[in-house]
RNA sequence: UGGGCUGUAGCCAAGCGGUAAGGCACCAGACUUUGACUCUGGCAUUCGUUGGUUCGAACCCAGCCAGCCCAACCA
């Protein structure tokens, strides 16, 4: 169980269902995740997920996965596909069923006709502009439509040529007869028909109406019995109208909409639209890129559901408008890591060091541990031999004050083997260090210095003859300001992409336990960060999160 | 400019009339054969703002200010 909903902290929605549950006003608790199949769904989807799914866990009720599909124009059958898969693989099962919105439209449809008989809805053959101008301004009530006031059998013969096919897209479409003068845009007689010839991933070709979202959402919620519908805070102002169906359909069960701020990060483009043009236009590789705040994506990234819904747990649901920390999603992912990813040896950028007093005959084995703090997760052993790779970084001719690596004439600690000294450097034609000439203090096997001197600083290396080839994959932020999601109206995004925002490091080299590296299975490159084995590339390692470094060079 | 919602530290966020939880970040130290992890200490005399009510206000009232959402036959 990836979701441990007894550490889940109460929020303001579980302060509704708690009066709700005293009250009276409900008895089984039910919610449901109602997405669009119009794209793959990201870490702001997982929080909706969250918030459902622990609440049907917490109060004993029941969980629905619902498509909300009812506009054929968008929707597609991959997306359902990768929804469902997303969805199981966070470990938020549908304890409730799995639900289409599409499966309603025939009770749509009865409900509508219901509405029209009762006076309540009209077909209008305004057309799009003129519905516009009809509707008035934020600060001006609109003008009734003339065809308001069509009789209930004239309404009733024109909505069921509508459905037969008898108009063009745009001629006419059914509203509901509310207030033209609310101050709720929303309540201005919305639309609760359209007509669209597009066929449909499940209906086929049955249908040429399509309910809006308004209209059928509130009716989905009350066919599947759910008691609280929980969206997000920009629906606020659809809940009378949310209200306004429920009321008027003639429904006995009815469900209440409660709403709560969408996630957002820094860094990081949320809303499916732009998402979808990030690979559109390649700037990413696909929607499980690694940069993309998808599922698909960080899943291939190597995070993990825990750490995911522990982010999300621990952000808290409110409806204050915030913008959270990547940094955060960062650290409750390497919180888990440093726990559970087994430790290994990788040289990112190696540079080569000969050690001149060891034999070049000899291998000896060295036994690491898997993790120095869960012994529990044993140890592997790692060949040492007199021709070894260590990182370049590890290495300065002329140090910075604070630099506890080698340097020349200097000592270091080989992890878990020796003290080595490096007494001679070579360089190439781009004056570059090219090797090092060093020695090993073979009294320090695993063991302090019998003459009690300091060795700072210790890193990793591995034997030049026995290591895996690599590509390592640094991903960055893919924008460089901090709040992209202020800008969505923009449209030019791009220019506050980072055109560094994927680092790609040839020639790594990897301790040969790597070899039965599994997709999905977290490691740590000791000193440098999580990694995972790509899951679409042979040889090629994605790095999940850096490790923290308190070093700061001047 | 109409309506709805929101304002507690750099970022999230508890708090629900009795005197500002917690996490992240940051700073200073300890430990360290991962500059990781861990540990210790520091970090809001004040809750957007101005008034009012009260023995007492982040919590109640009024005004003001700021941010977000709404004028798709999208969801």
């Amino acid at each position: 169980m990836v979701l441990k909903v007894e550490d889940v902290a109460s929020n303001f929605i579980h302060d509704i269902i708690d009066k709700d549950l005293q009250e009276g006003l409900a008895e089984e608790i039910h919610t449901r995740f109602p997405p669009e199949p119009n794209g793959y769904l990201h870490i702001g989807s997982a929080k909706a997920i969250w918030i459902n799914y622990t609440i049907a866990k917490k109060y004993g009720g029941k969980f629905n996965l619902r498509y909300d599909d009812t506009n054929p124009v968008k929707e597609e059958e991959e997306y359902v596909i990768s929804i469902e898969e997303d969805l199981m693989w966070l470990g938020a099962i549908p304890s409730g069923g799995i639900f289409y919105g599409s499966d309603y439209f025939d009770q749509c449809y009865e409900y509508a006709k219901k509405l029209i008989i009762d006076g309540k809805a009209y077909v209008c053959d305004l057309s799009q502009e003129q519905m516009s101008e009809y509707r008035g301004t934020l600060t001006e009530g609109g003008k009734e439509s003339p065809y308001r006031n069509r009789s209930v059998r004239e309404n009733l013969e024109l909505f069921e040529k509508m459905k037969a096919g008898a108009f063009a897209e745009g001629e006419c479409t059914l509203r509901a007869k509310i207030d033209m003068s609310s101050s709720n845009m929303n309540m201005r007689d919305p639309v609760l028909y359209r007509i669209i010839y597009a066929s449909h991933h499940r209906q086929g070709d049955k249908w040429c109406i399509y309910p809006m979202y308004d209209f059928a959402h509130p009716i989905q919620d009350a066919q599947e019995g759910i008691t609280h519908s929980l969206c997000s805070i920009e629906f606020e102002n659809h809940r009378p109208l949310y209200d306004w169906v429920i009321d008027n359909i003639g429904v006995s069960h009815k469900p209440h909409q409660y709403e709560f701020a969408r996630l957002n990060m820094t860094y990081t483009v949320m809303s499916k639209r732009y998402l979808r043009k990030l690979v559109e236009t390649n700037v990413v590789d696909g929607w499980d890129d690694p940069r993309m705040p998808t599922l698909c994506g960080l899943r291939r990234k190597g995070y993990t559901p825990s750490a995911i819904f522990e982010f999300i747990s621990k952000s808290g649901v409110s409806k204050t408008f915030s913008i959270a920390d990547v940094k955060f999603l960062e650290h409750c992912l390497c919180t888990e890591l440093n726990e559970t990813a087994q430790r290994r040896i990788a040289v990112t950028q190696p540079l080569s060091v000969i050690i001149t007093n060891y034999p070049s005959n000899e291998i000896e084995y060295f036994d690491i541990s898997n993790n120095p703090q869960k012994p529990e997760q044993g140890k592997r052993s790692l060949p040492f031999t007199n021709e070894l790779y260590i990182e370049q970084s590890d290495f300065l001719v002329e140090p910075a004050p604070g630099f506890k690596r080698l340097v020349l004439g200097g000592e270091v600690r080989l992890m878990g083997a020796y003290i080595l000294k490096c007494n001679e450097v070579e360089y190439d034609e781009k004056g570059n260090a090219a090797k090092l000439l060093c020695t090993v203090d073979l009294e320090t096997k695993n063991n302090k210095p019998a003459d009690g001197r300091k060795v700072r600083g210790t890193i990793h290396w591995l034997s030049a003859g026995h290591t895996l080839d690599a590509q390592f994959r640094i991903y960055n932020q893919l924008f460089n300001k901090e709040n992209v999601s202020s800008l969505l109206e923009d449209d030019n995004f791009e220019e506050f992409l980072d055109p560094d925002s994927l680092e790609v490091y040839d020639n790594c080299k990897m301790e040969l336990a790597l070899e039965h590296a599994k997709t999905g299975e977290n490691i740590q490159f000791v000193r440098q960060g999580y990694y995972v084995k790509d899951s679409k590339h042979d040889g090629v390692f994605n790095r999940t999160a850096p490790l923290k470094s308190s070093y700061r060079p001047k």
